[in-house]
DNA sequence: GCAAGTGTATTAGATGTGTTAATACACATA
DNA sequence: TATGTGTATTAACACATCTAATACACTTGC
């Protein structure tokens, strides 16, 4: 379900965080499922629970699952994260583009790189 | 010359190496101008010598500067720097679009945001 | 030559974050 | 009642960042 990379140099509980959330926003985890336990996740991935409860408690509050104690963690209607995600996916890109100008990227540049991108997208799913 | 940003989360070192950068890419300051002493500019931003130290090493790493011992740190000609401090916008651009489709934005909203952003610029410096 | 300013190196310590480990407790379900 | 669930707490360790205090070699100007 998940594989970390420990090359990567972000904490373990944002890469958690991260995949699940591309999970979910991918819709390979649907609605209403149930994620995997605290320690069976910690278990499969030979890491500390904490870690793992670290990661849910990020993706509760930004909306992503919800809890029921007990019972488990489950995904959260698309409603509840849609909005957000798209947002903040915005404004990462208009951050990302503003400092590619600002590294001195010309305009046609930037669009060599967005056709690039797009083409690149072309040959894979669609 | 250099504010700091202590609600940034990134390291003290790596703020002012890609302050400088960008002072040094800008045209700002220009090629063989001296960069303020390593105690000087420490001094100015009230912390350790040894973090500025930490940047400038970094800074010659890359080749934006060079160094002179018992002279200074000097800006780098742009020979140096600029092909690869190019491609590495590239990269960052390509990745940050990649996400930004990962994330669910559509083409057409990634290029509504491209266009944004360009015209942001315009309004502002030409 | 000497003092002052430069880069550089070293060692130590404080601090914060990430991670693990070991428990404990409350709730839900079969 | 037993098991699986989320949650909370405490301690310990590793690591990166940053500070502090020195020390040394080089360059420049007097």
């Amino acid at each position: 379900m998940i594989v970390l990379d420990y090359r990567d140099k972000r904490p373990l509980y944002e890469q958690v965080c991260e995949k699940l959330t591309h999970l979910i926003v991918s819709g390979v985890l649907q609605p209403d499922e149930k994620l995997p336990s605290v320690r069976n996740l910690a278990m499969e991935l030979s890491i500390n629970p904490n870690t793992i409860q670290r990661a849910y408690a990020m993706l509760e509050q930004d909306g992503y699952i919800y809890v029921i104690t007990g019972r488990g963690n489950f995904v959260a209607q698309p409603s509840a994260w849609q909005k957000e995600h798209l947002t903040a996916a915005e404004q990462a890109l208009e951050n990302a583009l503003d400092q590619a100008l600002n590294d001195g990227l010309t305009q046609a540049k930037v669009q060599d790189i967005v056709k690039k991108v797009f083409e690149k997208r072309e040959g894979q799913t669609e």
